[in-house]
RNA sequence: GGCGACGUGGUGAAGUGGCUUAACACGGAGGUCUGCAAAACCUCUACUCGGCGGUUCGAAUCCGCCCGUCGCCUCCA
């Protein structure tokens, strides 16, 4: 069995067949650094991650790149509404948008290319257009993409070209189009705006054709797989497809993949909507980390996601449950016999979760084989069968399906001293069954954000909202 | 107007022809354990998968129609 992915172009969910053998290329759509990214654009970003970590854990190698996009209207507005420059305000939000993804413990991108960093490469590519008959230049010093010297488009979108609604504004830099369905490669210089003096002429960049040159440059003008939210599927990776694809002949993607929307009161999560939740703001409101990743990562991908305060609790208790049986395997001590059945409990665990990975990454799936092989451990825990190695083999286990979730907390034995020094007193009190001060002591450590429970294995202590340990 | 996706319990959702008289998680009810608590475990919580027809020995799963929701066609993860 290998893993199967959905690609939007053909329509077909088939197996990945990396163009190296061993080695994945994946390109995913990052954020534009104009303001702090909310968790929608997250969903989508985590999503990637998931692939990244899944194809890693599958045993190949992977060379993810995630861009940013640090020139366009909204950033060339913002700055000026903010009074900085533009390169102050996109590395605001860029180090932002890095802390949140790291706090969501989305694996760090190999390479986080920038639009501003590549502008050689995007002039060379319009060139490249430019002489293979694909562009035009405007009086303004505008150069375009003609839709109609590439019969593929629409293909990525199912759209027909003819067919296509045109927007009725037609903005001024735009007038001079032979076609209203043509995009921007180059936008002519402006007052108040920032631009590059290049082989093309003076301006700056279009939105599409950056991630063309980006994700070409660093992977190669064919590579395996390219991600982005569906809203992305058109104009933004079609206009993609139609640049890059004319300019070299060759194929571009092989596998497209699209996360759906993450809904938040029925509707999408946009800032245009104003139905959005930022990272910091949930994070204030005293989200643990992991909940947050694990509400967003446990629904299938192309599949919308409901978001609410109910959906973000519920992923509290399941990490927390999650917490609760690593604690209680790593507490357990039981001199025994190794349990003989736990091979099998662990092997048709682990195949469940790579069968589901493997269709399409169905999380959902996943998650449950995990959640099976929990209740079974808690089961045995109980009925003290395991022994202590096996114990740590449950552990280890379950660490290691969390390589490809990142929802998981390995308990730490590192504790403050005075938080230590409570522990102990606690144990003393309870050794001389003083129940008052034993439960006095319990408050005291939950003030430290310390749960502790009696068990069998003596006094358990966890942290509650602990953040993700990817 | 064109194109597409989705509609499963109190909630979030898996499942896409027989293994499912529907997984997993959350929530709820009862019980076991425990000094108490918590955690955990056990039992129960959809005789049913938007509606109506059809195909089939057999359908939540395939087909048709209808209803509803969301989305794309414009900046958007």
């Amino acid at each position: 069995m290998t893993l199967r992915l959905h690609d939007t172009l053909s329509g077909e969910t088939r197996p990945l067949e990396p163009l190296t053998p061993g080695f994945v290329g994946i390109y995913s759509c990052g954020p534009t650094v104009y303001g702090p990214v909310h968790i929608g654009n997250f969903r989508s970003f985590l999503f990637a991650d998931i692939l990244v970590r899944y194809v890693r854990y599958r045993g190949l190698r992977v060379k993810w790149v995630m861009n940013v996009t640090d020139v366009d209207d909204k950033i060339i507005r913002g700055a000026a509404a903010a009074g900085v420059g533009i390169g102050e305000l996109t590395e605001r939000w860029t180090d932002r948008f890095l802390t949140d993804a790291r706090i969501l413990g989305m694996t760090d991108p190999d390479v986080v290319p920038k639009a501003t960093e590549h502008i050689p490469q995007i002039v060379a590519l319009i060139e490249e257009l430019s002489r293979r008959g694909h562009a035009y230049r405007t009086d303004d010093g505008s150069i375009f993409y003609q839709i109609s010297s590439w019969p593929g488009y629409g293909r990525l979108a199912r759209l027909d070209p003819e067919n296509m609604r045109v927007g009725e504004r037609v903005e001024s830099d735009e007038y001079g189009k032979d076609d209203v369905r043509d995009f921007a490669l180059w936008k002519g210089p402006k007052r108040g705006e920032p631009s590059w003096s290049t082989e093309v002429g003076e301006g700056r960049p279009g939105w599409h054709i950056e991630c063309s040159a980006m994700s070409m440059t660093h992977l190669g003008q064919t590579f395996d797989i390219h991600t982005g939210g569906v809203d992305l599927i058109f104009p933004h990776h079609e206009d993609e497809i139609a640049q890059s694809e004319a300019a070299t002949g060759k194929e571009f993607v092989r596998t497209w993949l699209h996360c759906a929307f993450l809904q938040m009161a029925g509707r999408k999560m946009a800032k245009s909507a104003g139905n959005i939740a930022r990272v910091d703001e949930l994070l204030e409101r005293g989200t643990p980390p992991r909940a947050l990743r694990y509400a967003l990562i446990s629904v299938h991908y192309r599949m919308a996601l409901a978001f609410s305060d109910e959906s973000l609790a519920a992923a509290a208790s399941a990490v927390e449950r999650l917490d609760n049986v690593l604690a209680a395997l790593d507490s357990y001590s039981e001199e025994r016999e190794d349990d003989p059945s736990l091979d099998d409990v662990l092997a048709n665990g682990r195949r469940s979760f790579e069968e589901a990975l493997d269709d399409d990454l169905n999380v959902s799936g996943g998650l449950a084989a995990v959640f099976e092989v929990v209740r079974e451990l808690n089961r045995r825990i109980g009925a003290r069968s395991l022994s202590t190695a096996d114990a740590r083999r449950a552990a280890d286990f379950l660490l290691d399906l969390d390589r490809v979730l990142g929802v998981m907390s390995a308990p730490t034995r590192k504790l403050e001293s005075d938080v230590a020094d409570l522990l102990e007193q606690r144990a003393a009190a309870r050794a001389a069954r003083d129940w008052a001060a034993s439960d006095r002591l319990r408050g005291v450590l939950a003030d430290h954000g310390i749960a502790v429970e009696d068990t069998r294995d003596g006094q358990r202590w966890r942290r509650v909202g602990e953040p993700s340990r990817a």
